[in-house]
DNA sequence: TTGAAACATGAACCACTATTCAACTTAGAA
DNA sequence: TTCTAAGTTGAATAGTGGTTCATGTTTCAA
């Protein structure tokens, strides 16, 4: 991002991301179409599917003519790929300012939990276009799996080295834990909110603390 | 299915879901041709994904015209759904025929998760089928996983009742599991096959087990 | 103030592919 | 064997929507 111009309109939130060149916007009325493209298409993509979703939707979303698209994004596919990485950033930066006070290594899983699910309550395209990456840009949808798994080892690492947790957890612990999470996050998150987000990673947090096995005889 | 007709043609494996009316095939030159496009759809389904896929390339896989196509199915869509629900079924009955012999739940939970893992290796293209149809039929989708909750859920149940689990078990401890099974299918199952099913599903038992939490001081 | 670079516009283009259909062939009951 | 229903065929149709581009407008540094 060495473009030094009007930084200031750069959007905080899509700015984390190798663009294609010579598309960058350079004036401060480029930036501010720019960014509301990219507002458009993120409700567009959440609410209708990448295939569904169309380049006149989000230019009429956005306020601006179709030709305009094009002067920020070389394709539909391009943007989409742009947002993916994007939503992945704000996913991460979420659950990691959720996770800053906490007595021990289960309980600070509790919170990345909890913090999951109020996101994806809140942002439930976000959800979505993630999601359906994993066909339309499988690399990035990979790569975002992949590194929440890392972050999740790193933090169950973290805990064994305290003595909060065992010390013979590996990757695939990491996995089950993200998977535990994606799952209750799109049944008590997206689908339905019967549950209360505290309640729900009460029950996964019991799951890690003791198991599910009933009492020893 | 009211159909006598032949009725040792309809293939075992597709034929468990309600088809649209009056595109039954007859004779038994038509359930070979229905038979040979479905195999060929869930190909080219699995390997392209359902936008990519085409009519013309399924049925050039299954040698046929691509007018036949239409003898039998509606539309690219409703071949899509149909599949769905097949492999819905499938995954359905192979888990419930992997897990015949077993001590106790736990041990239960163990084999259902080495199936599923083996499963998916075997067929990958169902594993992305299922996927995908959370943008392409969000009914069956959404089905295929409430129903496999369910199944959980009433497993834990049974565990319950012998004792050999905890008895406070309920629709999300069930979402829990499935999201550890279904993301480590994908990372061991789908992504790699680097460690052995028999491993992960150690793994995952592991959790559920005694969970994550270090020996008590 | 001014002129060149940025940006905006939307009609037109174009490639792609699901679906239709009318002519033709095969199966199998009578 | 015969005749009709079932099945096959692939060229033609039709609708869609991503992308281009020539033209017009706005910005802002000099």
């Amino acid at each position: 991002m060495e473009n030094a111009v009007s930084r200031d309109f750069m959007a905080t939130k899509y700015s984390d991301h190798v663009e294609s060149k010579d598309k960058q916007p350079r004036t401060a009325r480029g930036f501010k179409t720019k960014r509301k493209l990219l507002d458009a298409a993120a409700l567009e993509f959440g609410e209708k599917g990448f295939h569904e979703a169309s380049i006149t939707g989000i230019t009429q979303r956005a306020g601006t003519a179709l030709g305009s698209f094009y002067t920020y994004f070389d394709s539909k596919d391009e943007l989409f790929s742009a947002l993916v990485k994007d939503m992945s950033a704000r996913v991460k930066t979420h659950a990691g300012s959720a996770m800053t006070e906490w007595e021990d290594a289960l309980e600070r899983e509790k919170l990345a939990l909890k913090a999951f699910m109020n996101f994806a309550r809140e942002h439930k395209e976000i959800y979505r276009i993630i999601d359906e990456a994993e066909f339309v840009d499988p690399e990035s949808y990979r790569s975002h799996y992949q590194e929440t798994a890392a972050r999740i080892a790193e933090r169950l690492q973290e805990g064994s080295v305290t003595g909060d947790l065992r010390d013979d957890l590996e990757e695939a612990h990491a996995w089950a834990i993200m998977g535990m999470n994606v799952f209750l996050g799109l049944r008590y998150g997206i689908w339905s909110e019967d549950k209360p987000a505290e309640e729900v990673a009460a029950i996964a947090n019991g799951i890690l603390a003791q198991g599910i096995a009933g009492p020893k005889i």
